[in-house]
DNA sequence: CGCATAATTGAACAATGTTCAATATGTGCT
DNA sequence: AGCACATATTGAACATTGTTCAATTATGCG
């Protein structure tokens, strides 16, 4: 048995996280149980729950780090100065490279469905929110003329266009494979897009 | 018990098929299991492995009706004369109630992740392509210059991103909320797409 | 009427999430 | 040093899941 104060609480918790994370990479979200994160870092179910709420509870947290991570890497990108077409080109492709290199823990942000009444948390709502922030900014140099509220909506309607090429092409559910057509795809939604949302 | 030829093994399957919609629809995918429906036709678990090769045979088949339902109605928009931008709209609004709509059965379709080497059934493929076939359709008048392969990689493009916007939405992983906004945000990617699409 | 055939059952198994009384362990006090 | 208290940790228990298959029961035929 583990022996008492060989971790702190915070110390269980990021180990339980990061275990998940390893499992859920290899088998995906129902490959994911407490027993198995449990023994992975050593300890038995019991003490998983003194972590965390439930099973949910520790899904969403590993869903908060996954978009913390994939967000960082767009943030990385959308640094360096570039065109504003060449600025979103670069973000979608980041986007889907990191789907497709993190296929499991990216899916399991979205296989994971809530409760009927449950709300996200604050953190994960800012942590979609932050990117949008970014499509926003890279999409207002082309619409100049354009509302707060028009780039909001444009930024949010390319972008979960983009989510959706890549969900449909990553699940298998489109009858297309490989990175490279999930990229075409993209490419082809977010220049022809662009085409119509430019002013001029 | 049920007595013996109560119902012959087509009319089991029929039945086990719409009690599974009925399930889905209510308590959705999370709440549909073997003796669920199998109680809910007057049989048992036993009987129900007759009929289908496991749970996830079954929930194929749902989700097969499922899109084969989606595609009538889409089907029955496409067929009034209409230009091509109010047909891709009127399609767009079509997905988007229909989801919304139904959108437990809807989201089985996707929240249901197959295996890593499962290859999905023929017609189930088949049902896809029909879809896209309708778009393309109501995408050539517009891209009279483009090839078979433009048309068919711009309506996949298309619609994946309709369906990106539709399953965010709905699955209220977006901050938006209502069917209204849906609606707004896939007519904001449509339009924009379609004026950068558009030759001339 | 009885027997063979086949339809239907439901007990059994392994695995799941979750709880909580019981136990093991470290800390502090005398 | 030893003892007692507090608490970290456990793991057995429960309900539920998918799936299998020997046992049972109803039916139609001879």
């Amino acid at each position: 048995m583990a022996r008492r104060s060989d971790h702190t609480r915070e110390e269980i918790h990021l180990m339980a996280l990061e275990a998940a994370e390893a499992i859920a990479s290899q088998e995906g979200l129902s490959g994911l149980s407490a027993r198995k994160v449990a023994s992975k870092i050593g300890y038995t179910v019991g003490t998983l729950y003194l972590v965390f709420r439930n099973l949910d509870d520790l899904i969403l947290q590993v869903n908060d780090r996954t978009l913390s991570q994939l967000y960082q890497e767009m943030e990385r990108v959308s640094a360096k100065p570039k065109k504003p077409e060449a600025c979103i080109l670069a973000l979608s492709h980041t986007y889907i490279e990191f789907a497709s290199n993190n296929t499991a823990r990216w899916s399991m942000i979205y296989e994971h469905v809530l409760e009927d009444d449950f709300v996200l948390p604050a953190p994960f709502q800012q942590q979609v929110q932050q990117m949008f922030a970014l499509v926003e900014n890279a999409l207002r140099p082309l619409g100049k003329n354009k509302s707060d509220r028009e780039i909001a909506q444009a930024a949010r309607a390319l972008w979960s266009g983009i989510h959706g090429i890549c969900l449909l092409a990553l699940t298998r559910k489109l009858d297309i494979a490989g990175i490279d057509s999930v990229q075409d795809l993209a490419d082809t939604l977010t220049v022809n897009f662009l085409n119509g949302f430019r002013e001029n």
